[in-house]
DNA sequence: CACTCTCTTGAAAAGCTTTTCTTGAAATAA
DNA sequence: TTATTTCAAGAAAAGCTTTTCAAGAGAGTG
């Protein structure tokens, strides 16, 4: 209870460098005082504080992260990436979760700031100019997922959404999809929404369809907001293709064309973004662009590392995905 | 950058101590000084080394959180109530998972003890004698959510899980089910497999129902366990209704009877435990028993939070849990 | 035997904050 | 004017660890 170094040093008959050297195996120790301290160690259960040491070497082995929403499965993997590779890594993660609230980011900054967390890992919809700027305050080596954003100190950790939806949607067409329409996220600057949006367009013109014959509907990436823009895309003409932001609109849109009686994948083809649990046992079962979270999640925590090892690394670096063909697609 | 209260005292004029009054809002501070303070602490961003003030204060306003596996929606949900009544109270929270291996998780008391938290709160499928041991070392508040275990020093978060179960058969049984199975979990001692079981069984006897007419089958709490339990069942008895230990498992048991071409709930009802996302979407949508994670992580933090406040509390806490009736049962 | 080198070990400083103790000044009362 | 009280603010200590510096002992070499 409350013992410190001075106590193991006393019960061991040595003096705190001692154990100290001990305990982090730093310079020498004669084999017979190291194996008093160990035992010592051992029978009192003394762990460091890593408060004291981390208040002397100005490093704390801890990560802050900031996810938007775990209730989002995606994020949940994300996070659980982040924490198994900092696990093997013997980082520490403080999680924190912002539900896209700038105010609450920016809180968050000075939060880490004050506990002297050594990096951070951002993952929210949007990184604005405010964020870069209260990041610059606090001066931690800071990693951006999902999102490009041009800075010498940033890490930016993405796929290359504009060139996963073009190929969806080529695959689409490929498939006999004449009639395309599409569910956007949100459109900010630069954000997934945006290029999946643009890879889509780029998608259609090469395929010889005029961009004026295509129906856009946009959703905020909740599964609620699927179902409705599908209805409103069904009022406004009979598609037979559909690339959704994301896969909860996707299976939104399912949802709907079910409940109106439509054949899928024979008279509307659907396919989705990300890949999710639900997407793989849904009824139909979604095809879709999988993104692995829980790997991205890995690399934004290697890419710290080798950031404060100093290992050369890129700023940007591009995260794999996949077409994953299901159900909703011939 | 590396800005501390010495410097800040010299910017302003002032001694250490009075930018610390100042910033603490403790003990008086002539008007003027303390807008020169203040107006510094703006300009330079400064913000207090968590770590000193720990140290001192032996204090860190950070609470550990123990989970199994972040995939798992339920406990992401929990994790975020834990987080967000965590903000509400200005903690910050140091997660780990633990993928039930005991091991990692008496390896995680040990990170506690080191980053100096203020208290831990624990969910895993088990809470062992060994367990109690460590955490008797640590001696740090601790909180276990989804299991009993007696120790006056515990608080214990959790649903009646017999008593839940007792009303899900009993439910199943009054809407005409006569041959009737579960699918459990893994039986530990105490746990929530465990209880589900027992009031299972206790609602089949009251029913006038032979234990020897029952089929059980165990699974893991899969997807994949369930879908392979249910097959056990199938080859052993035409039952027509089907008891899960949770949601996962009850998900794989309708699959596997839509597969068979069963009809659901005509010839066979089904009934899980827990409640996520996917059971509310899923075609038929399964009736479960609610559990509500959120809230439960909410509940951990206030009541380690009353704890430490020293207000009076019960070292057993019981949630609240609800029958939600959809498509898989009558 | 004298000298140098290596190996061990302890003392002390640094890292940053909060709080107690003290002192000085100002204000009030006699 | 003198004595007493109140307020303001600084100096210093405590909290715990790691590392540098210095010193002492022992071994090896000429």
């Amino acid at each position: 209870m409350g013992l410190n170094i001075k106590d193991i040093a006393k019960l061991a008959g040595v003096s705190p460098a001692t154990v100290s050297r001990v305990i982090n195996e730093t310079g020498n120790v004669a084999e017979e005082k190291k194996q008093r301290v160990l035992k010592v160690l051992k029978e009192t259960g003394y762990k460091p504080n890593a408060l004291a040491r981390g208040l002397l070497l100005n490093k704390t082995n801890v990560i802050g992260v900031i996810v938007p929403d775990l209730s989002n499965i995606n994020f949940a993997e994300f996070v659980k990436g982040i924490e198994n590779e900092a696990k093997l890594n013997g980082l520490g993660v403080l999680l924190t979760t912002s539900e896209n609230d700038t105010d609450s980011e920016i809180s968050y900054f000075q939060l880490f700031k004050e506990k002297r967390v050594d990096g951070i890992i951002f993952s929210g919809t949007i990184f604005t100019e405010k964020h870069r700027e209260e990041l610059e305050k606090a001066d931690i080596p800071f990693i951006v997922f999902g999102q490009w954003f041009e800075h010498y100190k940033l890490i930016c950790v993405n796929i290359d959404n504009e060139k996963a939806a073009y190929e969806a949607t080529k695959y689409l067409i490929s498939k006999g999809a004449k009639n395309l329409s599409m569910i956007m996220g949100p459109l900010w600057d630069r954000s997934a929404g945006y290029d999946r949006y643009s890879g889509f367009l780029k998608a259609v013109v090469e395929g010889g369809i005029s961009p004026k014959d295509v129906v856009l509907e946009e959703g905020d990436f909740t599964i609620k907001s699927g179902y409705r823009a599908m209805k409103r895309i069904l009022e406004k003409k009979n598609v037979d293709g559909v690339l959704a932001a994301n896969d909860f609109m996707a299976l939104g849109a399912i949802k709907y064309l079910v409940d109106m009686g439509m054949m899928i994948p024979d008279e509307v083809q659907i396919m989705g973004f990300d890949d999710n649990m639900i997407s793989e046992i849904y009824n139909p079962s979604l095809s879709t662009v999988k993104i692995n979270f829980y790997e991205a999640g890995r690399i934004c925590v290697k890419a710290f590392v080798d950031r404060i090892n100093n290992k050369p690394i890129e700023n940007n670096i591009l995260l794999p995905y996949e077409l994953v063909i299901r159900g909703s697609t011939k």
